[in-house]
DNA sequence: CCAATATCCTTGATTCACTCAAGCAATAAG
DNA sequence: CTTATTGCTTGAGTGAATCAAGGATATTGG
């Protein structure tokens, strides 16, 4: 995982918990990622796919290079866990699908679903029971 | 930078709040890290050097392998920003100890000085004036 | 309608973070 | 002194991320 970010020392209680709880969050996520072998930035992928859309909305979503997200898109196609196919609509484009199997295992499973929805969701790491 | 491991969607607008504002803030801290040719996981480990220590204390403390931090503090001291002596009490350990010039230009710049305090410290990335 | 341009994505090259397995050197334990 | 144990380094490997190019399709403006 990243190294933390967060500062040496803090001027109040509520920073240092607050930094404590971002720390604890991220290494949550990333062991419920794992328990799927699936690394942070894949789950991160795989989590904004409810719906299926673009990689170009992607990219600009998470606030990196189209490139990058073809590349974690590869892989996650050679697990079998999204389908990339041609937009009717626009040929250069790609639309990606969650492939139903990875949906179930990912979200209907004991796990913690380190599916990373970016708001309002009930499945965040951090309420993992263990 | 890494992709945000945030949920796509909140529960409450606190919650978007708070995920909004840690997804500013590693980039704030990524950007200021940038202003001086710093990756994230070099400042983490530059700001941890505010006092001479050794690498298996960083090693636990940022909760990585000290393989990691012999890499890490490798290209720190190719930068000439960090030394790495034998520590005299032991032989097997260095101790770290941060270049002064390197301490300047961290933490006396008009630089939002992404020294990657841990806890309770008043030079936030997030507390940048630009 | 066609040329120029812009958009969407992919490829290739690079860099770095990170992990694991081995290993060396020095200290600690028996 | 022998046998761990500890502190760090090295090497191999994976993956994330960025940048520079390029291919294919759309779009725009003659």
């Amino acid at each position: 995982m990243a190294l933390p970010n967060g500062p040496v020392t803090t001027s109040s209680e509520a920073e240092a918990v607050l930094f404590d709880l971002v720390d604890v969050y991220d290494r949550a996520y990333e062991a419920a990622a794992a328990e799927l072998s699936l690394s942070p930035a894949q789950a991160c992928v795989l989590g904004r796919l409810d719906e299926r859309r673009g990689m170009g909305a992607l990219a600009e979503e998470l606030g990196c290079d189209a490139s990058n997200i073809t590349q974690i898109v590869a892989r996650l196609e050679a697990l079998g866990l999204v389908t990339r196919e041609p937009n009717p609509q626009d040929r250069r484009a790609r639309l990606l699908t969650r492939t139903p199997e990875e949906t179930r295992s990912t979200t209907g499973s004991q796990q913690p679903s380190p599916s990373p929805a970016r708001r309002s969701d009930d499945s965040h790491p951090t309420n993992r029971t263990s």
